[in-house]
DNA sequence: TCCTCGTTTCCTGGTT
DNA sequence: AAACCAGGAAACGAGG
C-alpha cells in the first residue's frame, strides 16, 4: 500500500498561514483532483467572490437548514388543507418547494405560518408577496410562489374531487402510520403528484426545470447486489432460498469494493445545501452544537474536536435525509476535502481536525460570511 | 448526453 | 479489541 505523504505532516502552522510549505509533496500530483486538471490554483475555495457579501439574514432564516426541519412533520399528509395548522402549512410549503427542485433555504417559511383555512384563500399575488425574501433572487421567489400556488390549487381540487367520492376519500387510521404506502394511497396527494399524477390542465410551468423534481417511482432496492456475481446464484439457490451451507458461504462472501449498485436513495431532487466543511463550520458557530457535540480545539488554528462524533454524523444524515449516516462515512467525506486543503487532519490527535487554508471563513462569528462555490467558479474569480 | 463534483457506501490496512 | 484514521474503488445525484 502506498502511503502518500500528507502535506500537513510537516508544518501545519506554515500551511495555515500560507507559508512556504503550501507546495504539494511530489506524490500529490497523483491525486485525482490534480489529474482532472480543474485548474483551481489560487484563491480561497470559499471566498471565490471577493465582492460578495451575503445579505443580512434573520437568524431564524439563516438557520433554515436546521430550523425548518423542526417543521418537517408529515401530519399535513393525513389532513385536508382546511385542517392544517401553521406547522402543517409550513411543512407542506417546504416539502413542495424541495420536491420541485428548490432549496428550503429559499423559502421564507415564517411567512407561511398560517392555518390551512387561511392558506387556501390566498391569491396568487399573496403567495408571491409572502415568498419574497431579501436574501433570495426575486426570480426564484416568483417561480417558487408559482409552484406553491399551483400545487395548492391541485391539492384543493383533488380534495374536492375526493370529497365528492366519499368511497375513495377517507381519513387515515392511526395504524396506517406504520404503512406509508397505504397512507400515500389515501391522502399523500403531493407525493402522488410528484410520482404519478399529471398536473391540472391549467398548470403550465414557465420553467421546464421545475418539472425535474419529480421523484423516480421505480424501486430497485432489490438490485443492491446485482453487480456482484457472488451475491446472486452462488449464495442463493436458484429458487432464491438460501442453500444449506449458507452460513459458511455468508462468511466467505466478500463484498466487492465500492458502493453497491442501486444503493442510491430515491428522494426528491433537491439542490445541494451545504458542503461538509460548511456544515462543520455552521455547527461550530452554533451554540446549540458547540461545545456539546463539537467544539473548538484551537480556534486561531481553526482546529476543532468532535465531542460526539456520532451525533454530528446523525445531524449530517438528518440534513441529507439519510438515516444510515455514520461517523465513519461522514469522516470519509471529510477526508476527501484534504485534497483541496479545505480540511486537514491533525496527526496523532484523534477526533481532531482542522480547516485548511482553503476552508470556510470562520474569522467572524457572524453566520453570514460564507458563500460556497465550486472550484471552477473559483477559477473564474481568481 | 456526457462530464465533473461532492458525496455515499463499501473495502483493506494501519494506528491508538 | 474497539475505535479511529487513511485512502482506494465504485456508485449515485446534481449541475453544467
Amino acid at each position: 500500500m502506498i502511503d502518500y505523504a500528507r502535506p500537513y505532516d510537516q508544518n501545519m502552522c506554515e500551511i495555515y498561514m500560507g507559508g512556504p510549505t503550501t507546495s504539494a509533496p511530489a506524490r500529490l500530483d497523483d491525486f485525482q483532483v490534480f489529474k482532472k486538471g480543474t485548474g483551481y490554483i489560487y484563491g480561497n475555495y470559499y471566498n471565490a467572490y471577493p465582492d460578495y457579501h451575503e445579505p443580512e439574514i434573520d437568524t431564524a432564516v439563516y438557520h433554515n437548514l436546521v430550523n425548518s426541519r423542526e417543521y418537517r412533520r408529515e401530519e399535513w399528509k393525513l389532513k385536508v388543507v382546511d385542517e392544517w395548522n401553521d406547522d402543517d402549512t409550513v411543512s407542506w410549503v417546504i416539502d413542495t418547494a424541495q420536491c420541485m427542485g428548490f432549496s428550503e433555504y429559499d423559502v421564507p417559511f415564517h411567512n407561511f405560518k398560517v392555518d390551512g383555512s387561511e392558506l387556501k384563500l390566498m391569491r396568487r399575488e399573496e403567495v408571491l408577496q409572502r415568498m419574497v425574501a431579501h436574501h433570495v433572487d426575486p426570480m426564484v421567489s416568483r417561480r417558487l410562489a408559482e409552484v406553491v400556488y399551483e400545487k395548492l390549487q391541485c391539492r384543493l381540487s383533488e380534495e374536492m374531487y375526493r370529497e365528492r367520492d366519499s368511497s375513495v376519500f377517507r381519513y387515515v387510521e392511526s395504524d396506517q402510520y406504520q404503512h406509508p404506502d397505504t397512507v400515500q394511497t389515501v391522502l399523500d396527494l403531493d407525493s402522488l403528484d410528484h410520482k404519478h399524477r399529471l398536473y391540472g390542465s391549467d398548470y403550465r410551468p414557465n420553467d421546464s426545470s421545475l418539472m425535474q423534481g419529480l421523484c423516480d417511482s421505480s424501486d430497485d432496492t432489490e438490485e443492491v447486489f446485482r453487480s456482484s456475481p457472488r451475491a446472486s446464484s452462488e449464495y442463493y439457490g436458484s429458487d432464491g432460498s438460501k442453500s444449506g451451507d449458507e452460513d459458511d458461504k455468508r462468511k466467505s462472501f466478500k463484498r466487492p469494493p465500492g458502493r453497491p449498485k442501486g444503493s442510491g436513495r430515491k428522494i426528491c431532487k433537491r439542490p445541494r445545501s451545504v458542503s461538509v466543511p460548511e456544515f462543520l463550520r455552521n455547527l461550530l458557530l452554533d451554540t446549540r452544537y458547540n461545545p456539546t457535540i463539537i467544539k473548538w480545539e484551537d480556534r486561531e488554528l481553526k482546529k476543532f474536536r468532535f465531542v460526539k462524533p456520532d451525533e454530528v454524523a446523525k445531524l449530517w444524515g438528518k440534513l441529507k435525509q439519510n438515516d444510515n449516516m455514520t461517523f465513519e462515512k461522514f469522516s470519509r467525506a471529510m477526508r476527501y476535502h484534504y485534497r483541496q486543503s479545505v480540511l486537514v487532519s491533525v496527526p496523532t490527535a484523534r477526533l481532531v481536525y482542522q480547516f485548511g487554508p482553503k476552508g470556510p471563513d470562520i474569522t467572524t462569528s457572524s453566520s453570514s460570511s460564507v458563500k460556497v462555490k465550486s472550484e471552477d467558479v473559483a477559477v473564474n474569480y481568481s
